[in-house]
DNA sequence: GTGTAACTAT
């Protein structure tokens, strides 16, 4: 068989991309001195990249004299869209260091690559970089590093990069409104979409995906009509991103009916889409037309990929039916869906959930490689049947055989010690996580801490550690606090909690009723029909719907 | 021919 470079490089067509033979394909390129040329030498690595294989890429470039920049950039990308982040980062460094030097481009890609990886102290590095070398000012550079600081939790970064342009173009408006959204501050989001706007700025799909995508909560169920009635004044709900983001925004608002709405009204969903629609059933509790969604689309026979096989086991777990579970366990193996660690991590955790942890530790046993997400689900699993000692164990386990414990691992142990109020151990382990393995702490895990403490007769600790967290206090830990001391019948320091509770969100009234129930408990009469008067007080009061569109 | 988007869970 022979090849013509020109046409070979040329026509990146997929179906034809598969009809050659990478070993054939190899051995015509290295004896043809035209795949040398930086020019071609650039297509052929993008060609290996999409074929995974890497190696020729790389053997490519290490042979190719007078390389690119574009050259450059082929063979970094791929590395990083590979997940090498190692080898992505010291050909960037060695770049850096030679007479070609990075570009915008090489910048983007390498931002990309340490958010991916969240990298921290390389996205400040390249960041660095970018402002030494000229870059500061350049939109490809900037739109990358809003996106990729705000992925990272820096949206302050994001904020200020953002800030420093003087005339933001599109992508750059919807890299730091979608980074908005996508770090909770919706509100924000929507200030800048609407002074977007105002500066005549016409919004796209990103645009409408990044404020969706921070409608998080049943409270805000008319902003995201609003921005649905948006996507249909601008023709975007045909559009595969825009649909999911808006069934996944419908679910988190527990809004299943227009979910589903949006859902029938393509003519092709996608994948994604029926994964947004099956995972916001079963959150909505809904499990039964979680799996009719699910056998429905198998029906099709269409194939699953993992995060919906996740998804789905997600709602067979809340389900607790054991028959669902091991019908989609079959699935599974029947299928030939590569059984990926994070399939294997909620097979464990629906047996567990199903009350059978017993065929949950058989597949964690029969796993080849195990990672730091199957033992946490191990953890939880166990901390669930009250199995503390054991979760321990399994902590001293993963150590042992040197991976790494994540957020998650402490809140599944510290939900454990929580259980059976292990107290003591409960406390070691709060201290290791930030001592030991540096991990901040998150609301979660100051949740299971207080109670803890609360539960095992430490009020007053609690109540200590909460008043001494330097940041501002998430009400769900004093939330955590306000019911153990409903559980020890403290009525005084259930005033002080509540109040605070009160105070941090006042619209909410589930923390009035848990102290009404409290006072209610202490025969205080008065009190409590002081604080139902305030209640209706306020609901009557409550804000009208936004009006921004 | 390189910058921004949808579904995962402990």
């Amino acid at each position: 068989m022979s090849f013509n470079l020109h046409i070979l490089t040329t026509e990146l067509s997929k179906s034809f991309l598969t009809l050659l033979r990478t070993k054939e394909l190899h051995a015509f390129i290295t004896k043809s001195h035209l795949a040398f040329d930086p020019f071609y030498a650039t297509r052929i690595v993008r060609l290996y990249s999409i074929n995974s294989k890497l190696d020729y890429a790389r053997h490519l470039f290490d042979k190719t004299p007078n390389r690119s920049v574009y050259l450059w950039n082929s063979i970094i990308r791929a590395y990083a869209k590979a997940h090498k982040f190692g080898d992505a980062l010291s050909l960037f460094l060695t770049m850096s260091a030679t007479e070609t030097l990075p570009d915008n481009f090489t910048y983007s890609c390498i931002i990309r690559a340490c958010s991916e990886n969240h990298h921290r102290e390389w996205l400040k590095f390249v960041h660095g970089r970018v402002l030494v070398t000229g870059f500061g000012l350049d939109p490809i550079c900037c739109s990358a590093l809003v996106t990729a600081c705000s992925n990272l939790d820096l949206i302050e970064e994001a904020t200020k990069v953002f800030g420093g342009m003087p005339h933001p173009d599109l992508v750059m408006w919807n890299s730091i409104i979608c980074g908005f959204g996508s770090c909770g501050y919706w509100n924000q989001g929507l200030l800048l979409f609407s002074r977007m706007r105002n500066l005549g700025e016409h919004p796209d799909g990103y645009t409408v995906v990044g404020v969706a995508s921070g409608i998080a909560e049943p409270s805000l169920l008319s902003t995201g009509k609003g921005i649905h009635g948006l996507c249909l004044k601008y023709n975007f709900d045909s559009n595969e991103h825009v649909a999911s983001a808006l069934v996944s925004m419908y679910s988190r608002c527990n809004c299943m009916d227009s979910a589903y709405l949006v859902f029938s009204s393509l003519l092709q969903p996608d994948l994604v889409t029926w994964s947004a629609l099956i995972t916001g059933y079963s959150r909505a509790g809904d499990f039964r037309k979680a799996m009719l969604f699910f056998q429905k689309l198998n029906m099709q026979g269409k194939k699953m990929d993992s995060i919906l096989i996740v998804s789905i086991l997600a709602a067979t777990a809340q389900s607790t039916n054991i028959r669902h579970g091991i019908e989609i366990h079959g699935y599974v193996l029947r299928s030939g869906i590569e059984s990926n660690e994070m399939i294997s991590s909620s097979l464990i955790d629906m047996y567990s959930k199903c009350g059978y942890l017993n065929l949950g530790i058989r597949v964690f046993h029969v796993m080849p490689q195990k990672s730091i997400s199957t033992y946490n689900s191990v953890i939880w699993g166990l901390g669930l049947h009250g199995l503390a000692s054991k979760a321990l164990e399994m902590f001293e386990e993963l150590l042992t055989i040197g991976l790494v414990p994540n957020e998650s691992t402490f809140s599944a142990l510290l939900c454990a010690c929580c259980h059976v109020g292990l107290n003591s151990v409960g406390k070691e382990i709060f201290k290791r996580m930030k001592d030991e393995f540096c991990i901040k702490y998150r609301t979660e895990h100051y949740v299971y801490i207080v109670k803890l403490l609360g539960m095992t007769g430490e009020l007053e600790v609690a109540y200590n550690l909460i008043m001494s967290l330097p940041e501002s206090v998430d009400s769900g830990i004093w939330g955590a606090l306000l019911s153990c001391c409903d559980a020890c019948g403290n009525v005084e320091l259930a005033e002080v909690v509540a109040q605070r509770l009160i105070e941090n969100d006042p619209d909410k009234t589930a923390y009035k009723v848990m102290l009404s129930n409290i006072y209610a408990g202490d025969g205080r009469w008065d009190d409590v029909k002081k604080l139902r008067d305030t209640m209706t007080e306020k609901e009557r009061g409550k804000l009208p719907g936004l009006s921004w569109i």
